[in-house]
DNA sequence: ATTAAAAGAGTAAACGTTTACGTAAAACGC
DNA sequence: GCGTTTTACGTAAACGTTTACTCTTTTAAT
């Protein structure tokens, strides 16, 4: 077996308390016996038990983590902000896939309530009651990252998808397109879908600009297939369509690949703006001009948010806007100059 | 605080025991007694303390996965694939980012001996020294996943990277291509780099076809960028090569980039073939031809095995090739029909 | 020199479980 | 109906820590 502080104790002929206090950096001892012990645990490889700690001290310096979709290229970056952020806490965190099931998100909360987590990320999904209910129980804090509940009084970090979709219509409308359709997300949605939509209106009608249902489509999803086959469908509503806003950068390239498949040139007779800045959209060609959310920071920012929680360093939690930028790429084209 | 397996004894009138009993399914009760504590627990919202018991029990229900970079397109499908096999079998994990970075990896091992994980999984780079003795000293079970290790006797889960490059230069051949290139990783890496040069190199020279330095470029990584630049310069080395195999998607990709910047038509003038199958080898254009790594199985296989070995089901660990197949999207083109 | 305060260290309880052991009652065998 | 086995529990130790409390011994203050 590993040794134990008992085994550091005998070997340096102190009491299990004189090494506790020494390893946790407490005062109460003399300068000798530090060295003792200190000689001791080298000598014997002595490592403290998380766990035994964990249950007197009833903190067990972990968080969980949940996404709808760990490997998805969303997930993966807020993931690393998350786990950097609590790794220079000091804490480590525990993955869990939804899969954007209930089911799963309940038996996940569980789980994490049973591994007694300090905290929990809740990421990209709306919080049901359900959930709201274990959170209660558990008595941890929580905070969501790319996601917010209007239901629920829950700390956030995200971006403000209204503006971001604004402002990338609006980018469209200052390039001097005039004929502007979008692709957009679950009309459902009342994290993605319903604000870019609503952004996306916004920016036309602010501009003077036509609008009806006819410069939009609908996917039943946010990726590369929604786009893909929803360009065709767009392009008939809306033939003289010179510019695209796509609810996500996955959309956008499916869009993208449908317009190389009609043999539309883009960005001559196509421009085309995502929305989230994966890390492909600068492998695509041309290279997809679209809104970044910086998902690793808000990962980052959401890791350190819960972390000054947990640890009782903020009381009430703050929400945090992240800003959103446009990255300039290759996909849009400035019609100014025609 | 939550209720305590000693709240639930006094609420049913039992001894602590008697509900341990219960809770975990061993016999010495009557039914009656069973359907108090049940009644108890529920009432109080019972929860086991799995701190209390993994102290207990000296088993967490928890394994480590270490990823050189967890946002990466790679990692993220193996960690998926992981999750969901440990989830299946009541384990939760714990993910760390070593960012390739030798201290950082030693601090988590550590975190992980303290956190007392059950197992761990390995990914995507070589096991040194240093690590292998820290996995002995932590006397769990390691298997290796996406990489594999000489020198020390760890289980793997891997595709045979010769073989996978052999294949995908064999079906450069079989289309008509007999001027072909490639891109390769760095000569000092033993899991992607050596093999994958080496089944290109073999898989020429088993068709009697030209080979020399020039037909290969080294690039200093795996990533688009490296085969953005790269491509220029072996055509270069390579006037008149027709076909490409990329030692990765991203550097494919980037090649296919700047094959489209220099008006090089994929796959009409140049055909590519790349070597991962991510999730983005779909989205380009061309779609990407590519050897599909099998890599949400491989996290998966590996996380079986994992936990075979750590409930003693099996004792010597078994390795596994994981079987790889060649995706034919649109970017090799068949030059036999001309 | 006397007393008070501080420093150095130990003892033991507590955290929430599991489980070996003990015991009384019930069930069984004949 | 008696001894024996089985069933149905309860008691208490153990897991590896932290920490409140206690007790000496040293240092400081007057």
């Amino acid at each position: 077996m590993n040794p134990t502080i008992k085994d550091v104790a005998k070997y340096a002929n102190v009491s299990i308390a004189t090494v506790s206090r020494i390893v946790n950096g407490l005062p109460g001892y003399s300068e000798d016996t530090k060295k003792k012990v200190q000689e001791a645990i080298e000598a014997l490889g002595y490592q403290p038990n998380a766990i035994a700690r964990g249950l007197i001290n009833k903190r067990t310096q972990t968080i969980g983590v949940l996404f709808p979709d760990v490997s998805g290229m969303l997930s993966s970056e807020v993931l690393e902000g998350v786990e950097n952020a609590a790794h220079d806490a000091g804490f480590s965190v525990i993955v869990c896939n939804t899969a954007s099931s209930g089911k799963r998100t309940v038996k996940y909360l569980r789980l994490l309530q049973e591994k007694r987590v300090d905290g929990i990320i809740f990421a990209s999904e709306v919080v049901k009651e359900e959930y709201y209910k274990i959170f209660q129980e558990m008595k941890v804090p929580v905070v969501l990252v790319s996601t917010a509940s209007s239901e629920f009084d829950l700390p956030f970090v995200r971006v403000n998808d209204f503006e971001g979709a604004f402002r990338a219509t609006e980018y469209l409308i200052t390039n001097g397109h005039k004929m502007i359709g979008m692709i957009g997300g679950k009309t459902n949605d009342p994290i993605a879908g319903i604000p870019r939509l609503k952004g996306f209106k916004e920016a036309l009608q602010k501009h003077s600009l036509p609008y009806s249902e006819k410069h939009i489509t609908i996917s039943e999803g946010y990726r590369f297939q929604n786009g893909k086959e929803s360009l065709p469908v767009l392009l008939k509503q809306l033939p003289n369509m010179t510019a695209l806003f796509a609810v996500s950068d996955e959309v956008a390239i499916g869009a993208m690949t449908a317009a190389h498949q009609l043999g539309i040139k883009v960005p001559e007779e196509l421009s085309i703006i995502g929305y989230d800045n994966l890390k492909f959209a600068e492998m695509c060609y041309p290279g997809l001009t679209t809104v970044s959310q910086p998902l690793k920071d808000m990962g980052q920012t959401a890791g350190e948010i819960l972390v000054k929680l947990i640890k009782g360093e903020e009381k009430e939690a703050e929400s945090r806007f992240m800003p959103f930028t446009i990255v300039e790429r290759q996909s849009v084209c400035d019609l100014r100059n025609k």
